[in-house]
RNA sequence: GCGCUAGUGGCUCAAUGGAUAGAGCAUCAGACUUCGGAUCUGAGGGUUAGAGGUUCGAGUCCUCUCUGGCGUACCA
């Protein structure tokens, strides 16, 4: 249930009756609890539009929306806001509803988008490593919201599979014959020996150069090599996939090189546009204003990433029949994004009105500030960082004892992963952020182990009453209403969280809501003796519907609970 | 050089053009015969890098300055 428009909905109304169109009222939040649930600020920009004192608007409006079931008390305040109350009813009523629906009473949209979201996309002649990262899950939680949404989302694996690169690895995998075996399972250590053999070896090396054009022209017994390289590679991948919980699958990889025969096309039709000049002998887009061009085709023929990513966005246009697109990738790149959804627009590429959007993030970075690297100074693999955050979690949480091995493990992994996410999320993507174990896998603060601690307690008060929970919900106290009214605001925090692509919208709200869900815990008794039965079933179920959001918006973030920590 | 981006308490981060800039950590002070205290309550701590401007109203928008990060054509 979308909470604010309803709200904006009486303003609108009552703004009709004041004579007032062609205006859209948006109400936020109160920005402090004593000015209410909810404000307008709109009587202040009115004033001029329509040659009124704020004061009278707001009081006019106040008048109004008074009236309203829904609103419990409106007061002016200040130069011309109006504080909105909501009523307990009202409250409770739609809680109820929420609480009875199968999905939390979120509003599906009834015109879904096909909307194409392409992250994580790893090169695969190396091993993921940290800089994989944040486009895997900030990708994979927007996946995630989009579905919830309504969307029709497809996941894009944009691998990188092609290249000069390969030709070197494949002729190295060839000279190693069965040993290949074994050294492929270190993919970093393979490249490093296929790259030593490359610099000391010409021979070596010339036949290097020969398969990457052997590749490239359709030799079988090369490309039969590197699909074996391609494959094992992507298992890699997999692994880190399954490890850190996203949902990409094989299903979703699309590589570079599936756009292969498409490239000479995308060329013909850029020609066709007259987009292309030749600058060096390189056919160039230039872009007004930008001084560097996106090159298409290099001097010798050959086609570059570019060429790639403007085949893929015609592609998801005419194939997949997409109308939003999110690249998940580093805000690096900013400027190529730019570029490149300027060219496919003007190219015909995608439809004008096409959502393109680049969902930049910034860099991952250590205690020191500089980026996040091993001791050496090489990069760290994602396996290796997953599997220490989940040694650490076990440290975190052995301290309290008394599980079995098997119990310690799941846990560890669910808190392990669930903090590197969260810790990830719930910055603003757009910035570099720093990377602390002690800050993540703290139990205070906003964090993932809070809330997934609150959740635990939830579960064990629910697993102590132990009863079906039925009867209605009450609001009976200031920290209720509270309570309630950000229950209400989930569907809007995910809709905000949709619009801007921003997943700590999410988080932040998750923060909020346990931390409200722990002030009403210390101040409302659920299960003590003296408390009568109808408020005990009132509780139990702001407590389970507490929950309930909880699991749900972490599942967004691709984050699990448990019962019991 | 040009372009992009950031600068908010000691630290890590929030803030949809709105009221007295909010949290957490750390510090200090409280609350336990615990519905799980791995919790909760409270206090101190800010000229939002600086200077102008737009606006009824600016951390937020515009201009300039300072400081940092990044990117700058045939790699991806």
């Amino acid at each position: 249930m979308k909470i604010k428009s309803q709200i904006n909905t009486v303003i609108n109304q009552a703004l009709l009756e004041m004579g007032i169109v062609d205006y859209d009222a948006v109400i936020s939040e109160a920005t402090r609890i004593e000015f209410g649930d909810f404000q307008f600020n709109g009587a202040m920009s009115l004033a001029k539009k329509i040659g009124k004192k704020p004061q009278e608007i707001a009081s006019q409006i106040v008048e109004l929306i008074s009236q309203n079931s829904i609103i419990a008390k409106a007061q002016i305040a200040g130069p011309g806001f109006v504080n909105i109350w909501l009523n307990d009813e009202f409250v409770s009523n739609n809680l109820e509803i929420m609480t009875k629906s199968i999905n939390l009473d979120i509003a599906i949209s009834c015109t879904p988008q096909t909307i194409v979201v392409d992250y994580s996309g790893p090169n695969m002649a190396k091993e993921m490593h940290v800089g994989h990262l944040r486009s895997t899950i900030i990708g994979d939680t927007l996946a995630n919201l989009f579905e919830l949404m309504g969307d029709i989302v497809i996941r894009q694996n944009h691998i990188g599979d092609w290249g000069t690169g390969f030709g070197m690895l494949i002729a190295y995998l060839e000279d190693k014959g069965d040993e290949s075996h074994d050294e492929l399972k270190d993919l970093e250590n393979f490249y490093k020996l296929a790259k030593a053999k490359f610099d000391s070896d010409a021979l070596f090396a010339d036949k290097a150069r020969e398969y990457v054009v052997k590749i490239q022209s359709g030799d079988e017994h090369c490309l039969a090599l590197w699909d074996k390289f391609i494959g094992t590679s992507l298992s890699h991948c997999e692994e880190v996939y399954e490890k850190l919980g996203v949902k990409l699958t094989k299903e979703d990889v699309r590589a570079e090189s599936a756009y292969n025969d498409d490239l000479p096309v995308v060329i013909e039709e850029l020609t066709s546009k007259n987009l292309i000049t030749i600058s060096d002998g390189a056919k160039c887009i230039f872009m007004p204003d930008v001084e560097t061009p996106i090159i298409v085709q290099k001097r010798d023929g050959g086609y570059l990433y570019a060429t790639t990513d403007l085949a893929a966005l015609r592609y998801r246009t005419k194939s997949l029949d997409s109308t939003r697109m999110c690249y998940v990738v580093d805000a690096r790149q900013g400027e190529h994004f730019k570029q490149m959804f300027w060219a496919s627009k003007e190219a015909g590429f995608v439809q004008s009105d096409t959502k393109l959007e680049h969902i930049a993030f910034g860099t991952m970075m250590d205690a020191s500030g500089k980026p996040f690297k091993t001791r050496d100074g090489g990069t760290v693999k994602l396996s290796a960082l997953l599997d220490e955050a989940i040694e650490r979690a076990k440290e975190t949480i052995k301290a309290k004892d008394g599980y079995d091995p098997a119990t310690l493990e799941h846990l560890a992994r669910v808190i392990g992963i669930g903090a590197v996410k969260y810790a990830d999320l719930s910055v603003s993507r757009e910035s570099n952020y720093i990377f602390s174990w002690d800050k993540m896998l703290s139990f205070d603060g906003n964090t993932a182990l809070y809330i997934q601690y609150a959740y635990a307690r939830i579960q064990s008060i629910i697993s102590r009453f132990g009863d079906e929970i039925s009867g209605d919900i009450i609001i009976a106290s200031p920290i209720e209403h509270r309570l309630g009214v950000t229950l209400l605001g989930f569907d809007d925090t995910l809709t905000r969280a949709n619009l801007d692509a921003m997943p700590h919208y999410i988080t932040s709200y998750l923060y909020d809501l346990t931390t409200l869900f722990m002030q009403f815990y210390e101040l409302s008794p659920i299960l003590k003796d003296d408390v009568d039965v109808a408020t005990k079933m009132s509780r139990l179920q702001l407590a389970n519907l507490t929950a309930k959001v909880i699991k749900q918006g972490l599942a967004i973030l691709g984050i699990e609970v448990v019962n019991k920590i």
